[in-house]
DNA sequence: ATAATTGCAAACGGTTTGCATGACC
DNA sequence: GGTCATGCAAACCGTTTGCAATTAT
């Protein structure tokens, strides 16, 4: 685990923002879940598994746009679905994402540089690879298509 | 304009489907819309406005269903908002859109096609340029930023 | 005639909001 | 004590669905 609860709480205080449990619980679950991709129902849903505590799903949403604001996390448009969060201090990555099966790949940003660099050098346009998802057809779904 | 109302219908009468007056409605306004991105809202109020003839949004979002099945219209992620679509025979588009300004800026997919064969090579999965959009910030943003 | 399509209205999932109660500093 | 955060409930947007009435074939 890269980040602890404690480091978020930590920044929320550092900002002047009052640490109350159900803060102290999404940090908790978060920090916990490093390296995954947790929708805010997931949140909520860990928050009242593994706390013992249950907090409103509308506090679920402020405590996320908090620490979005904060710069603590950031979050993927994965098509209609709901978004996905994580947090910043993660490898950006790039999600591959099969219409079919609707399985996501995930490549690191790094490797896709140099499309992003072309991106650029066309149009000016700076791309952020982890916020959004490229569609297509994973390997097995493309062989058997 | 590339493609008439009368070569939806016709393609649609060739499936066997009914022709019905909304059916005909839809297809004149995206043939008339050739090359805009329309949401479904966008269709629905169009028709209104320009057939004088008011139809049901859900007869609206049922045609959207048909069209897509037989392969004449595709629809685009725009993030959290509505899907937008356009009428399957365009040119292929890369969208780019600004995470500040919400401008969408279209790129021809095949100026990118050497870097979604590289993904291709690396990963096996197959890009649909036309199905999502990638993030960032526009050239102005970017310099402003 | 009969099967497909429509309109209506109600539901859906994911998210946001207004407002009174509560709790942090 | 003053203000910020919470819970609740209701609204929101975009979309989907069940069902009875209609209409193309």
């Amino acid at each position: 685990m890269q980040v602890t609860a404690d480091d978020l709480v930590g920044v929320l205080r550092g900002r002047g923002l009052r640490i109350t449990a159900p803060r102290r619980s999404v940090c908790a679950i978060l920090a916990d879940a490093y390296g995954e991709h947790l929708t805010a129902a997931d949140i909520h849903r860990r928050v009242e598994d593994t706390e013992g505590r249950s907090i409103d799903q509308s506090t679920v949403y402020r405590t996320i746009d908090t620490l979005e604001e904060t710069g603590l996390l950031t979050h993927t448009h994965l098509g209609h679905g709901p978004l996905i969060y994580h947090l910043a201090g993660e490898a950006p990555h790039q999600h591959l994402m099969c219409r079919r099966c609707s399985r996501s790949i995930g490549m690191l940003a790094n490797e896709l540089e140099p499309f992003y660099a072309e991106i650029t050098r066309l149009t000016g346009f700076v791309v952020d690879p982890t916020h959004g998802v490229i569609w297509g057809l994973c390997a097995d779904c493309a062989a058997t298509g």
